[in-house]
RNA sequence: GGGUGGUUAGCUCAGUUGGUCUAGAGCGUCUGGUUUACACCCAGAAGGUCACUGGUUCGACUCCAGUACCACCCACCA
């Protein structure tokens, strides 16, 4: 016998463990079955899992069980990602705190130092595994890749020497941030803004007043900007010069005219500084204007600031005030001035921007023919679209969809804005740019591709790529085949033709992760993936929200108080509860609050199903029956079924109809709702207690049989090990079964209404009780009239008294006011109970006259749409029959209520 | 400055193209309960003018416009 509650502790790794032995979760590319493909999003090689990977796992395990279940060939597909910055830093940093080594880079040199970084890498990698586990995930092991793995890293070679051949890969200088700190360039997408109080600083510079809040870039300032249309300065003209006093002496200044002045802030005028400034870039660019630097790339200043060279820019900052002042340049301090500073996502330091020669990738040249193989799903083919048109066309076309849709316009958004990607960072951990350069004495040679060139005194470019350059390949580079990796004779595109798992698996189902990285990731996958493969990466893109604390506040790593930690919850209250509390009752792309009552809740709801099961064992036990040996067949034959039986199994065909829909549809939070309520509310409350007075082994077993199979890919766990307990016995494991499907014979709505009516009777009486303040022991007689009923309710008597806990109870069939109600009368009270609709004549009389006009009216505004013409040519067919089926539902309606009023008088 | 989402019971949230929603659930609260599984339970009850103002409609929580507040994203801040 099973114990008195569900033990997730004893049970979940077990299980686990017997499901990956079994092999259920390999994929076969040599199948016929229709593939179903899920990337798992590679969770950094880092450390912890976290709760966003815990929804992101029982998301995704519910869509591959659903599919395997359907029949398809399921690949779920796990790794991890290397994430060059995140890794570095935070291995650098363990370093410098554990050896106390200030400069672990320049100590310890490249070799060394990646070699740490791998060893903690495959370290964080085990313990990732293992979570993964935890929660249950049905992912193929076998299939694991990691963003540095050889075949991986051959596709990033192929890719890079692919873009660089067809010019979307160029050199250049350019402005780029920079993290001073951790020594590399960041992308526009990695930085975040800190709000920091600075004092700000008004100076005179010539005629003009100009503010900063950065005195220490100023050296270089030869140029004074304004608006053209600032009546200020309408006596200046754009390329005027003139002479003036400044930090190191006299100066030549140029006037500058430009539209990005804001006339409105501070003096309306500024200097600019454009080898440190996005904006100053781009005006000096426009205005072909001198570039100088002033920053070195440590944070220091450089010999341009004379006296002050080599002061870290802190420093400086205070001097040059201080000298200024004493010129008596300074005007005016604002020590309350906030601004923002620019500070990296990942490493966490001040970003300073710099001109730096770089790697970029270009995103408006148009060079790409999209669709550019057979297999790809797109419309027509085009020619020469930029990189930035066949994102933008992927997606326009609905050949992927976005869910919920309303990411799909933060994406466009977004693309119209993208600018050049620059992917080169100048960190030691990640995909090495493949780029090779030999200096002679008198020439610079540069080779881009796959291998280092043959010949002597090549040097590896030391700069490594951005990391989603390599996630960007994710999708597809996963299934390549590794044995292939080295075989240089192949080109890319045969690599993908001689991949099996890429040729049956991509592109792949659905990709879910959360909207946070739509832009780092989404984005780049399908820029990256169309242009290498042809193929779109996915064709589903589910967005899930980020989970809040109970205030609504971020779970921050920096603040463990408010975080829910998956593995203290999980030995708590198990993987299944976790993963109900995450998808029940969130939404895609919206944001929802967890906490620990709310798992406690769906704790309970598996011990319910587990104590169901446990009843339904002991019924079967009592009854000689053993559940292993009971016949689906039986079931749908009998006709001597029980009103309760045949409502029941009606039912249950509603709820694999609603649930089936619900998943192919992605609408998970409502299917885990249905399935709760139908388990709890009519399985447990009312079909598991009416079958106390007259069990039928054949349907329990039969009913929650079907009940674990819809409820295996949201609680895999409990649900296989109640399958064991009730499986036929050659069956094999539940995740191997197939989903159950709809049997018209079992449905019978008649049985479902008369059941109805049964549970209206035994509600009224229970709340006749409470209303009379008659305890539940007490035995009441009760005497039921009824004009339509007798037969109904006299069938089910022993439910009726049972349940009502009734001593007695006799049923008249007398002639009652008005059809369909009744009137119950207890110890000599009256009491009237309806059975649906009301008993007082008037208020009934009243109520169905207001119920006439109203229909009434609702079918003069039927009629009237329907005799539209534009409505009937213009509308969608489903939508003119909808129409229809309410014409027809509301005429019915309206019969039934003339009849009523006639029965009334 | 541009954009997106939210505002429904004390709390956390559902509500699928406007019409069985006379608005639901879970938790919490209150009352009662040793019922052939389950106190991680059972039976009941209280609690909402669906943020506000207009509009469209025979009919609006649902559609449109505007207002307020909250949250997030993008850009800019010399």
């Amino acid at each position: 016998m099973l114990p008195k509650a569900y033990d997730p502790q004893g049970t979940e790794d077990r299980i686990y463990k017997m499901w990956e032995e079994s092999g259920a979760f390999k994929a076969d590319a040599s199948s016929d079955k229709e593939s179903f493909t899920v990337s798992m999003p590679p969770p950094n090689a880092t450390g912890q899992l976290h709760l966003g990977h815990a929804v992101m796992l029982a998301l995704e395990d519910i869509f591959i069980r659903f599919a395997r279940a359907q029949g398809k060939e399921a690949l779920w597909l796990p790794g991890t990602d290397h994430a060059a910055i995140a890794t570095e830093s935070v291995v650098i940093k363990k370093i410098q705190e554990e050896e106390k080594i200030p400069d672990p880079r320049a100590s310890l040199g490249r070799e060394e130092l990646i070699k740490r970084i791998a060893h903690f890498v495959s370290e964080s990698q085990d313990t990732i595994r293992s979570q993964v586990r935890k929660m249950g995930s049905s992912c193929d092991w076998s299939r694991e890749r990691y963003t540095m793995d050889k075949s991986l890293n051959r596709c990033v070679n192929e890719v890079f020497t692919k873009m660089y051949k067809d010019g979307l890969i160029y050199r250049g200088h350019r402005i780029v941030n920079w993290d001073p700190k951790m020594q590399t360039t960041v992308s526009d997408d990695e930085i975040e803004y800190r709000e920091e109080k600075a004092p700000f600083y008004t100076f005179q510079y010539g005629p003009f007043q100009i503010g900063t809040s950065r005195p220490e870039t100023k050296f270089g300032d030869k140029y004074v900007v304004m608006h053209p249309d600032d009546p200020r300065y309408e006596k200046y003209e754009n390329g005027d010069q003139f002479e003036c006093e400044w930090i190191n002496g006299k100066i030549k200044a140029n006037i500058i005219k430009d539209k990005v002045i804001d006339m409105e802030f501070g003096t309306g005028c500024m200097t600019i500084t454009p080898w440190h400034d996005h904006v100053d870039f781009d005006l000096a660019e426009r205005h072909e204007l001198d570039k100088e630097q002033i920053i070195d790339f440590e944070g220091k200043l450089l010999p341009i600031a004379d006296e002050f060279a080599g002061m870290p820019i802190e420093e400086a900052r205070t001097k040059i005030v201080e000298k200024l002042d004493k010129k008596g340049l300074l005007v005016s301090t604002d020590e309350d001035y906030v601004h923002r500073v620019a500070v990296s996502y990942r490493g966490k330091g001040k970003v300073e921007p710099q001109i730096k020669e770089q790697w970029f990738i270009d995103v408006n040249k148009p060079v790409i023919e999209w669709p550019s193989s057979a297999k790809a799903t797109g419309g027509k083919k085009k020619k020469n679209m930029s990189l930035k048109e066949v994102m933008q066309d992927v997606v326009r076309s609905g050949d992927i969809k976005i869910i919920p849709d309303r990411f799909g316009k933060v994406y466009f958004h977004w693309i119209d804005n993208l600018r050049d990607w620059c992917i080169s960072r100048q960190i030691w951990w990640g995909h090495r740019i493949p780029v090779w350069h030999k200096e002679d004495k008198d020439s610079k040679k540069m080779h881009v591709g796959v291998q280092e060139p043959e010949g002597d005194g090549w040097k590896q470019d030391p700069d490594t790529l951005d990391t989603w350059f390599s996630s960007g390949l994710w999708t597809w580079s996963t299934l390549i085949d590794p044995d292939l990796a080295d075989d240089h004779s192949l080109s890319l595109q045969d690599l993908l033709d001689k991949s099996p798992d890429f040729q049956k698996f991509h592109p792949t189902s659905v990709m879910e992760t959360g909207y946070d990285i739509l832009f780092f990731w989404v984005a780049r996958m399908i820029l990256m993936t169309t242009y290498a493969t042809g193929q779109i990466p996915f064709e589903t893109v589910y967005l899930h929200g980020l989970i809040r604390t109970r205030d609504g506040a971020k779970m921050s790593k920096s603040d463990p108080s408010s975080c829910i930690d998956p593995l203290e919850i999980i030995p708590k209250y198990g993987a299944d509860a976790l993963r109900l509390s995450m998808i029940v009752g969130q939404s895609p792309g919206n944001d929802s609050r967890l906490f620990e009552e709310k798992i406690a809740g769906y704790r309970n709801f598996v011990n319910k199903l587990w104590n169901a099961s446990r009843f339904v064992l002991m019924t079967c036990e009592n009854e000689g029956v053993d559940p292993h040996e009971v016949e689906s067949l039986k079931v749908e034959k009998s006709k001597s079924l029980s009103l309760a039986d045949r409502a029941l199994l009606s039912a249950l065909q509603d709820v694999i109809e609603d649930v089936t829909k619900g998943l192919e549809e992605y609408r998970l939070s409502e299917v885990g709702e249905r399935l709760y309520s139908f388990i709890w509310d009519y399985f447990c409350d009312w079909y598991l207690e009416l079958s106390k007075g007259q069990a039928n082994c054949d349907v329990l077993v039969h009913v929650l049989r079907t009940i674990v199979k819809l409820l295996h890919p949201y609680c895999p766990f409990v649900t296989e090990e109640l399958w064991a307990q009730i499986s036929s016995d050659d069956s094999g494991i539940l995740m191997k079964q197939l989903w159950p499907e709809v049997d018209k014979k079992l449905k019978d709505q008649k049985s479902q209404d008369e059941l109805q009516i049964v549970i209206d009777v035994i509600t009224a009486i229970r709340s006749i009780r409470a209303d009379n303040g008659l305890d539940q022991g007490a035995k009441l007689e009760v005497i039921i009239h009824t004009k339509d009923h007798v037969d109904l309710l006299e069938s089910q008597r022993d439910h009726i008294m049972r349940m009502g806990r009734l001593s007695d109870l006799k049923i008249d069939a007398v002639s009652v006011q008005h059809e369909n109600a009744a009137s119950m009368f207890l110890k000599g009270i009256e009491v009237h109970v309806p059975l649906e609709g009301a008993i007082d004549v008037d208020k009934e009389k009243a109520k169905l006259a207001k119920e006439k006009e109203s229909l009434e009216k609702f079918l003069k505004g039927i009629n009237s749409k329907l005799g539209n013409e534009r409505f009937i040519s213009s509308a969608p067919e489903d939508v003119v029959k909808l129409e229809r089926d309410k014409l027809k539902s509301v005429k019915e309606k309206l019969e039934k209520v003339d009849e009523r009023l006639k029965v009334l008088g």
